[in-house]
DNA sequence: CGTTAGCACTCGACACACCAGAGTGCCAGA
DNA sequence: TCTGGCACTCTGGTGTGTCGAGTGCTAACG
């Protein structure tokens, strides 16, 4: 289903192609690509520079459909690469170069001029990701999966309303308004933030359940409900390691021909939308390492049929780890996309150890 | 260009239609929201219940059509409202109803159900304002505009970088890492925030700026440095009343009729994306007071032509106030779109005027 | 004078046929 | 093993005819 790349261990998986199949397809796969039409024998002969005639290359686009590397729309039209072909093609016979020098300037750039700021930093690697790679892209925040307390800071707004800010270890920060009983005044809840700092720091959520220290025993009521609280909201913390996704370039791809059909661009909306199956593939990426492709779903997920993933972890394992990748039609320019996104992976990763050390 | 409802007050600016013309507008008006069809003289008399025959219609309609209400896509079509008519619809003809009380339980029950953290409101908010309307929605965040500080807080996180948490009095959270010099430890970043906490409440970045208090013109560097970030953070936040929308509900008017043209879908998703035209918009209608309707673009902007915008304020205006609303094909069911703006609105009302008093 | 029946006219939607062209598969021969 | 040749297939575009929905106009009517 889903791949490494490169030198993919299981080249078994695929029957041997003879050097002059490889090629037919690679050719076969790049014209397509560029084309978005079915590639006849001719256009291959004219284009492929092989050497043989294009009655020759019928025999073979005959072969490697048989062997499931290509499809026919219908009988008399050329061949469009399957799944399959793709695959083959990403892992085997795609040449990986790097970004072009000018646009690794580019990107490098951009990142020095902006702030500290991750918000701005994932804005601004969606946007790279999508100008890049010309279609779409998807970005999450850094995400350590065990949340450790860092700090906690409560601030008095109006009168029961208090605002909790929960910094964790990674950076995160979260947010909620609760309500104490009585009202207390600004002094007392410093007080009680700084008390609670100093007893949670560097503690999980389960450590301050499962082996609470015993001056949490004994707080106060409305202590004991702020640290619940904090308790709860580093749970979600933890589990969810993909909540916000941020996106850009969607519009590049309903651009392409592809998407003519309004069904796949609702399709491709609402599961962008709907976000669920969206964190799941994300999450999945988190345990890996290099670039990930899906193809058209690849059996596992029917509903992105006509859209492929190239996506990449970033950042330190565990500790500030969130993932980054394109999303485009199947036929898109793989190698862009890979390069794009690894050459951005790498960018994110120096800055990820440069914060987090 | 933009019109306030309800009985507006340049009724003048509409030519006297006799009842049965309003009556025959009014009709056509529902039934193409309906049927997304034109509408035959035919088709009037038999649902319209007007007590005139299929030839007398026609001559009202070729007289609404005449005076711009109504648009003929060619000759032998029926009607289709004019942008003109909508209007004339949405103003003088349209019954306002409220939410039928199911829905509006059903509403009240969500937003009780959820905690106080500002995200889940607005994701809340934008979920039931789609799934009501049953277009799309947008909502932003409540936002002061008047900027002034709350709360500082500085929190050491790794080497010489630390995160500066900064809190203004509408309750919105700014984050945002910098690098101070020399390396601190967490004690002295406190003493520092609680220093600045003690001199900065309540002031706007100008006052900081314009007239600091003597103590303040005697702090160390690197403080300093911290100080002007405030001030920069704080003129950002003064600046943009809109920077985050919030949406959901785009495949419901993708599955449209309109929308089977790509090029439409296309011109709405770049809208959302660019999202400049969209902040432009909804920071007008901050300024505002009641439900906005945009028909169409209607001339001003050129971008929206096919789509209308049903628009509300909502909070306490200049303290804590926000904008939601929906997004739709100019043929929308206007009615249930500005009961649910509306009704949500209100509820969101209550809920600031709880939360910031 | 407003209303209506009747009728001729217009135009789009649809079905159908037709053709050109692109492309294939296969076979026989080099 | 390759290739030229050829028959076959299928799509896409175009032209034609027909149907029906809908209009505008006119003349008649209460």
């Amino acid at each position: 289903m889903i791949q490494n790349l490169p030198g993919s261990q299981n080249e078994a998986q695929f029957p041997a192609l003879t050097p002059r199949q490889r090629e037919v397809l690679r050719v076969l796969v790049q014209e397509y690509v560029a084309s978005a039409t079915p590639v006849a024998s001719g256009t291959l002969q004219r284009i492929g520079d092989l050497g043989v005639s294009s009655a020759t290359l019928r025999n073979e686009l005959a072969l490697l459909e048989e062997l499931g590397y290509l499809d026919q729309p219908h009988t008399s039209a050329g061949r469009v690469p399957s799944v399959r072909g793709y695959r083959y093609f990403v892992e085997q016979l795609m040449e990986q170069r790097d970004l072009p020098a000018p646009e690794r300037r580019m990107i490098m750039h951009q990142f020095h001029q902006i702030r500290l700021n991750l918000d701005q930093w994932m804005e601004l690697t969606a946007a790279v990701l999508a100008q890049v790679s010309q279609v779409a892209s998807l970005v999450t925040p850094p995400h350590a999966n065990r949340a450790e307390f860092k700090h906690l800071e409560l601030i008095s707004t109006h009168e029961t309303l208090c605002l909790m800010i929960l910094v964790l270890q990674d950076g995160s920060v979260h947010q909620e308004m609760l309500s104490v009983t009585p009202e207390l005044d600004q002094a007392t809840l410093s007080a009680a933030s700084n008390q609670l700092n100093a007893l949670l720091a560097g503690l999980t959520a389960d450590e301050m359940v499962a082996r609470p220290k015993p001056e949490l025993t004994t707080l106060s009521e409305w202590k004991r409900q702020v640290l619940e609280r904090v308790v709860d909201l580093m749970r979600v913390a933890e589990q969810r390691a993909v909540n916000q996704i941020y996106r850009d370039g969607l519009v590049n791809i309903f651009g392409e021909p592809e998407f003519q059909d309004v069904a796949r661009t609702m399709q491709v909306v609402e599961m962008i939308e709907r976000q669920q199956l969206l964190q799941r593939i994300l999450q999945g990426t988190l345990e890996t390492n290099g670039v990930q492709i899906i193809i058209g779903g690849e059996g596992s997920y029917d509903e992105l049929y006509d859209v492929s993933l190239v996506l990449s972890p970033y950042g330190i394992p565990n500790r500030a780890s969130g993932v980054l990748g394109v999303l485009g039609p199947t036929r898109m320019h793989y190698g862009r996309a890979i390069s794009a996104v690894r050459y951005v992976a790498q960018m994110l990763n120096s800055l990820v150890a440069e914060v987090y050390g």
